[in-house]
This record gives C-alpha cells, structure tokens and sequence, in this order.
DNA sequence: TTGACATATTCCTATATAGGAATACATTGA
DNA sequence: TCAATGTATTCCTATATAGGAATATGTCAA
C-alpha cells in the first residue's frame, strides 16, 4: 500500500512544508493566489495545487473577488493537530524537568 | 518531484495514522515491539518499520533489555508541531468569537 | 466580442512510500 | 553450540504524489 493521500486529512496536508508557508503567510490575513505567489518562491500552478489540497482537508477557505481568488485560513481545521500534540504537553514538560533536575545535581557534585 | 521522505521531519512522521497510534500508545508508557504488536492490529515487521521512521525522525528512542527492544517517547521532538499549531491558537479562538457573536444577533433579531 | 489578466487543471515523470512475505540478526538458556 | 524467542531488514508492488510544461477556464474592460 502506499502512503495515505495528503488530501485525506489535515495532517497529510501540513507534512508539505510549502504548505505549512502558505497557511504561515495566510496567518496574517486573507492574500489572494498571486499575492501567494509573489510570497513564495513557487510557480503559480504549483500554489494553485496546494491550495487545492489544503481547501480539500478544510484547511482553508476561498471566495472570489473579481478575477482573484482571496484565500485564508480556518484554523479551526489546525485545532484537531493542535489537540493531538497537546496530549504530550506533559511529557516534554516532565522531561525537562528531569533534565534540568540531573544538570543542577551534576553542579552540586561539582561544587560539594 | 514526489513526497517528501517521512523519515525527513517529525510532520511527515505523523501524518501516518499508524504512527501517531503508535505514539499515542507509548504515551502511557516505555513498551516493547511485541506489546505494541499485540496492541495495535499491525504486523510485527510494519511495527519495526513504522517505529524505524519514529526513530529516525526522532519521536521515539529506545533501549534494549534482553532479547526486547523497549520504545518510548521523546516528546521534546512532538514540541516544534505543537508550537507550529499553537501560533493558530488565537484565529480559531476568535472565528469561533465571531460564530457565536452573529448567532447572538441572530436570536436577539428573532426575539426584537 | 476580444484581449488581457488571474487562476485552475491536465498530462507527464521521478520518487517515496506502506504493507505482505520471507528471511536475517540478536540474545538468552540449556 | 543449538533451539527458541524477539526484532529488524530486504525484496516486491500498487499507489500517491509534487513539480514542470502546456493549456483550459473564468472574469473584467473596452
């Protein structure tokens, strides 16, 4: 078998890293195709195809205004990523505490 | 040109459901291959390979004891999607404002 | 209607899987 | 050393890109 769409859901789609530019620039605020592509260092078909995918995984949004076409994001499409690395908050906090717990006894053995 | 590698970064590697499975289950805990097996409903090579990508990328470190190889997580390399999402906190806090602000105005237009 | 601008789609190809099957490697205990 | 247990790797194949090139579609202004 091989590797899941990245039109399946919003994590394939975030594992571009164009992608990840795209919906970073959005961020700001709404930018139609060629603002995108000035943005980028990307061909214009190029752009139009990730904004394909990431509209497909409901990652952004589009409406037309004249000849342009305005995207922007719905982060509410990132939530569920954000969701899920939250799970681990807890552990990266832990571990560092373990980390900085074993520096400062390494300075104390230092110093005793 | 194809799809990055997923053994390229921590985004690639996730977007497997399989993985994130993986992680999810060693979430809890330090577990071996075979648990892990006996956990998930995968094939013990998939399970070596997918675990293979975790370590390349980061997300997992292991250790040996005996014949088992034990797996845990490294959350600190899951930090850099969690931060990445996080910057997209706000948008969806305030669409979700906005979604909430027009059904108010709604009601009150109904009831006026 | 026509030309120009803006965006989307199609066609093509090199590349990278992910899983199944078979097998290799590593470690332990007898 | 050998068998058993636990894991990793290799080989194979169907599939899904991502980008480049060319082209199609949509919209406006004159």
């Amino acid at each position: 078998m091989a590797r899941a769409a990245t039109t399946s859901d919003a994590f394939n789609a975030v594992a571009e890293p164009r992608r990840r530019d795209i919906l970073n620039y959005l961020a700001v605020q709404e930018r139609s195709v060629s603002e995108i592509v000035d943005a980028m260092e990307i061909e214009q078909p190029s752009v139009s195809k990730h904004l394909r995918v990431l509209r497909n995984v409901g990652l952004v949004q589009a409406r037309r205004e004249g000849r342009q076409m305005l995207y922007r994001v719905n982060a509410e499409a990132i939530r569920p990523l954000y969701e899920w690395t939250k799970t681990f908050e807890r552990m990266w906090q832990h571990q560092l505490v373990r980390v900085k717990g074993r520096a400062e006894e390494k300075m104390k053995a230092k110093q005793g």
